[in-house]
DNA sequence: ATAATTCTACTAAAAAGTTAGTAGTAGTAC
DNA sequence: GTACTACTACTAACTTTTTAGTAGAATTAT
């Protein structure tokens, strides 16, 4: 799949909240300020149109635009990377530094046990 | 921490390779085909010199470049950045996601197990 | 119909990132 | 000494990414 940039990252996060697809209207309302341009807007939607990563749909007078690509697909190159990159491409080395790494609550790790158990047996 | 560019981030990929640190001809040297020019290198690891990746070290003609900030350092603010983009900031969030979405083998299962609660009692 | 508003298309240019040429310096071989 | 090699400094140009202006079309209000 190809990469997306920071600016194209940030607008595809916002467009994967709304199921129906958003404006560049609505696109502007969820991004932190300082809030680009609205044009800025068009053209990065555009380029995601082109990337295959939007469609658009007209309604009235404007377009609407909604995700092509879901964010699970795309979550999953990206950890894919970070997997890649730092833990030799295997799974259970990275989450077992996550495990070592970080702190958890006994009532996380009881929760977390319970959910890959749960996965073996099923 | 700065963000690294795509260039930037594989060259501190090389280097992290090496504790004594690498003389830009080593650099290339790791580097996949097509090899960037010899002096793209050097521009790119001038850059990381100014962001303090880097630090540098006239050994009789040329300079050997190491590591300042560290691996784990960097890989730990990118993980940061996933865990916040797609899991809400949530550790068992992530880790669960993991353990559903992957296939884990019956004894990779009872290796993580075993490191979570190891990691309880310890 | 005219004015005001809102959106898109087109365009350009600024900013960031990447690539690589040229020249000069230092070391080594002859 | 001169020739050869390897490196760095400086610089420029090119590509990609991001930003935003201008103009014109469509819509709504008066």
């Amino acid at each position: 799949m190809q990469k997306l940039t920071t600016r194209e990252d940030q607008i595809m996060q916002v467009i994967w909240q709304s199921e129906e697809g958003m404006f560049i209207r609505d696109i502007l309302g969820h991004l932190p300020d300082p809030k680009p341009h609205y044009n800025t807007i068009a053209t990065i939607v555009k380029i995601l149109v082109k990337k295959a990563f939007l469609t658009s749909e007209k309604l009235g007078n404007s377009d609407r635009y909604r995700a092509l690509v879901s964010l699970e697909r795309y979550r999953k190159t990206d950890i894919l990377d970070i997997k890649k990159k730092y833990f030799n491409n295997s799974l259970p080395k990275m989450m077992a530094h996550f495990a070592k790494e970080e702190q958890l609550s006994d009532a996380e790790i009881a929760e977390l046990i319970r959910i890959i158990k749960s996965k073996k047996s099923g």
